[in-house]
DNA sequence: CCCCAGTTGCACAGCGCTGTGCAACTTGCG
DNA sequence: CGCAAGTTGCACAGCGCTGTGCAACTGGGG
């Protein structure tokens, strides 16, 4: 559609951007060379098309930002219901995990971009105003204040991914299980989780499937969260 | 006691082992120079203390390994109850919150020493034992299975670090707050969980300033978990 | 068929870090 | 005081990585 002729140029530039996304997940500190070399391409070529590695990281961490960023809100937006809230958006988030785990791979030892967290900051803030709602009105319970609960869930979502990577965790049932977690850490009781999750899930997939809005992932293709 | 005279030497290496510890903390990838220097000493002496980097770090990871070893067995040998032991171990975890975090952030990147995760892997399992036992009672609900959820319990110790560190978690009321997500993760109703953990925190509490067991920390002293 | 964007291979300078050697200095202890 | 353990400052070789220049090659479109 709108692109007439994916030269080879073009397909060696997504391609080396979907295997430095892999490869620096693997190790945060993984060399031009050895992105290059798992891309099947010479070190010569990737500075042919990012003058710099901090050029190349910050071009994935814009196409990260976006799409985390797009999931999230996409889960918050329709509602004002906390609960349904929180499900769809860790359900979203899920679908771009990789994405995310990028995000906070390289937010912690990056003096390459500065600005992550902040870039990042918005997208908590929405999190954390929804958190703040579900305390409000008490259909969350938690001795922790909202933002703090925010990290919490952020950092379920890492170890969940590193389960499934793991391979102790189904990878189609992870997306939903998530989702109970979530809930069941912010003080949701059992019996409510799971006809919520149940019937979000389902709704979620059918839309996930017609996929009609161009708001999902930015330009390159989707790498795959395989295990190391 | 068993230490005769703390000569200026002995001194120096103790105190380059906390040093490291909070500078590796901080940077992962902290410079011989720049732990040096942070001790107030020169490169050159470190190495008089410690024959290379890898020496260094795998010190500092085999006292890690032992304390919190020695915190997690301590919190789970008493008692058979899960709810009980899961609080306890939580709570003693915590006390060497930093000698922990230290093990799972040069856990992922660290070719140097590539046993840790092996090393602490009979840590994981007397744990995974345990929650798989309040599974099985009923005590703890979970869409996931024992392992994943123990995953999910390391990753929310080292959120709610973050979150002290970050200063939005009060210091002391972090570990019972700690202990209650753990519980409320399981699937253990809020209306339980606070009793229990008031009642254990305040045991545990007693039992620190007591500290009669010289189990506890390996030879050097325990560094403070300081906000960057 | 030829041309040109893109790729390759190689060479090079620069940087920061590690680990080592050595000579000079400090400091506590006998 | 004088010895010895420990510390310091400096210099050096080696390594791996980044970023650049350049000449040669390849392959698909005009």
């Amino acid at each position: 559609m709108t692109t007439p002729d994916p030269s080879r140029a073009d397909l060696n530039r997504r391609r080396i951007l979907d295997v430095a996304l892999a490869e620096l997940l693997r190790n945060p500190d993984a060399s031009m060379d050895q992105i290059a070399r798992a891309a099947g391409v010479v070190r010569r070529t990737v500075y042919g098309h990012f003058p710099s590695r901090e050029a190349l990281i910050s071009t994935l961490l814009d196409g990260a930002v976006e799409a985390v960023a797009a999931a999230n809100a996409a889960g918050l937006k329709s509602v004002a219901d906390p609960e349904e809230s929180l499900v769809r958006s860790t359900l979203a988030v899920w679908e771009v995990a990789d994405r995310y785990r990028i995000l906070v791979a390289l937010a912690q030892r990056s003096v390459t971009v500065q600005g992550i967290r902040d870039r990042l900051a918005p997208v908590r803030e929405a999190s954390v105003e929804m958190i703040q709602l579900g305390l409000d009105q008490g259909v969350f319970t938690s001795p922790l204040s909202a933002r703090a609960l925010t990290y919490l869930h952020e950092q379920m979502l890492i170890a969940l991914m590193e389960a499934v990577n793991d391979g102790l965790l189904d990878a189609d049932a992870a997306g939903p299980a998530a989702a109970v977690s979530m809930l069941t850490v912010s003080g949701v009781p059992a019996s409510r989780t799971a006809e919520l999750v149940a019937n979000l899930s389902a709704g979620n997939e059918r839309r996930e499937s017609a996929a009609e809005d161009g708001a999902g992932l930015p330009s390159w293709t989707p790498a795959a969260t395989g295990p190391s």
